[in-house]
DNA sequence: CGATAGATTGATACTGCTCAATATGGGTGG
DNA sequence: CCACCCATATTGAGCAGTATCAATCTATCG
């Protein structure tokens, strides 16, 4: 839980705070909640699908995704997730998943009963809007990935969804604006782009040649930013990040 | 506007008691709106990108899509909507819309202003959590959609929108169990599945030798649902239509 | 130092795209 | 009722982008 140890729900009232109105006694409400703090390695699935839910995740550290499979087994990421998102906040309303949450990197988090949170949003109104908002927000994501997957080819797909990834870890306050470290492998960027890993490789070998990321221990880099945006045609209206 | 004169909002109330409970003080507030009926031929555009939005449009007759394209202009569709589709109720929240709203075919519809339906809603709890509800579900089929472009190939792909589009107007109340027509062009079918008008053209002729479905004047018709729903390996759980 | 996950690379096959023509079925003006 | 128009459907040929399959290479970790 690092840092947050003096209050865990930080990152969430962050996010909250950044999508709508929230007053002190909002923060209080959504502090007073029941929580567990846990750790997972990379790889570990948090919620699978069609498992009945009775608790929602608010991520601390670490990246996790949301993923589908088909009956194949072939494996789709729908979205991807960092510090103070809240996970499956859809288990409020719905009793069953209908997909997967599993971690990306190592990460911690802290587990909330559904029925205690939808007890505070109930009686908050301001929580409900945010939640709400977040709500609409995901929508938004899912439909700009739809397009991303279903309309551009592999080179611009792969650079649009990094392009995204890292502008929402600056929104989330995550290191330098556009220059957090991508900890992704060929598969899980192919899993979320609907490519194999062998072919991102070789997409990923471009962009480097080209001079827009770099490659580290770490991941990957953006390092030529504005040129990644015009060659994806990112434009980050879609997240509707203004408060 | 036909049969529904004497209530124009009974399709968006059908919807919303099919997603939470209702009472009867719910169905006053809805039947309360300030509304305008309109009609648009096929193809006409309701929302537009970008666009400032100050009201909503619950669609009433005839086919919708929600829609978003790329630079090059490549458009895909997101989604299909039909009778009873609160469309755009995002704009309860926020002022400018993400994607496009059209036609596919001729439709009438209402438009609500946006501060009303806010009003209704922020006053009676119910009609929150229906509308909340409607949000997340819109979400689940996103990801699902996601999903389908992203890793069936172009046969079980075309098959598995059929048979979600059949399902949902099968609910919505439309015609007989998973009988009525889609009446799409190959054009709509691959702008809703990433793939070209010409392929889809050649996949649908392949789906109707293999008897699973027929071309008629009024458009696509699922003759075989049993197989349709095998070979796209169609779950319709992730509509969440049980109540 | 072996074990393993992930990254790379090469060769080959195939799905789906592009471009180009032609066919059809209504719908319209006269 | 006819000739024409337009949107859509259909078909063919050739090509491009990605997938597949199979090695090999390279870090990192116990």
């Amino acid at each position: 839980m690092s840092q947050d140890n003096d209050d865990p729900f930080r990152p969430l009232i962050a996010k909250l705070e950044a999508l709508s109105e929230i007053d002190e006694r909002d923060r209080e409400a959504v502090r007073s909640l029941p929580f567990i703090g846990l750790f997972a390695t990379s790889g570990e699935y948090l919620v699978r699908e069609r498992q009945r839910e009775t608790s929602c995740c608010v991520l601390l550290e670490g990246i996790a995704c949301r993923h589908k499979a088909t009956a194949r087994g072939d494996r789709q990421i729908v979205s991807f997730h960092v510090r103070g998102d809240l996970l499956d906040a859809q288990s409020l309303l719905f009793s069953k998943s209908d997909h997967n949450i599993q971690t990306i990197t190592q990460a911690s988090y802290l587990v909330v009963p559904s029925e205690d949170l939808k007890r505070v949003v109930d009686a908050r109104p301001n929580l409900a809007e945010a939640l709400w908002r977040d709500t609409f927000i995901d929508g938004s994501i899912f439909r700009e990935w739809v397009l991303n997957v279903g309309r551009r080819d592999g080179r611009s797909r792969i650079a649009h969804m990094l392009c995204e990834f890292v502008e929402r870890c600056s929104h989330a306050g995550l290191g330098a604006p556009h220059e957090i470290a991508i900890p992704m492998t060929r598969a899980d960027i192919g899993d979320a782009t609907g490519l194999t890993h062998v072919h991102v490789n070789r997409l990923i070998g471009q962009l480097v040649a080209e001079a827009l990321i770099t490659v580290d221990r770490d991941g990957l880099r953006i390092v030529d930013w504005d040129r990644m945006r015009d060659t994806s045609a990112f434009d980050p209206a879609y997240l509707h990040e203004a408060a």
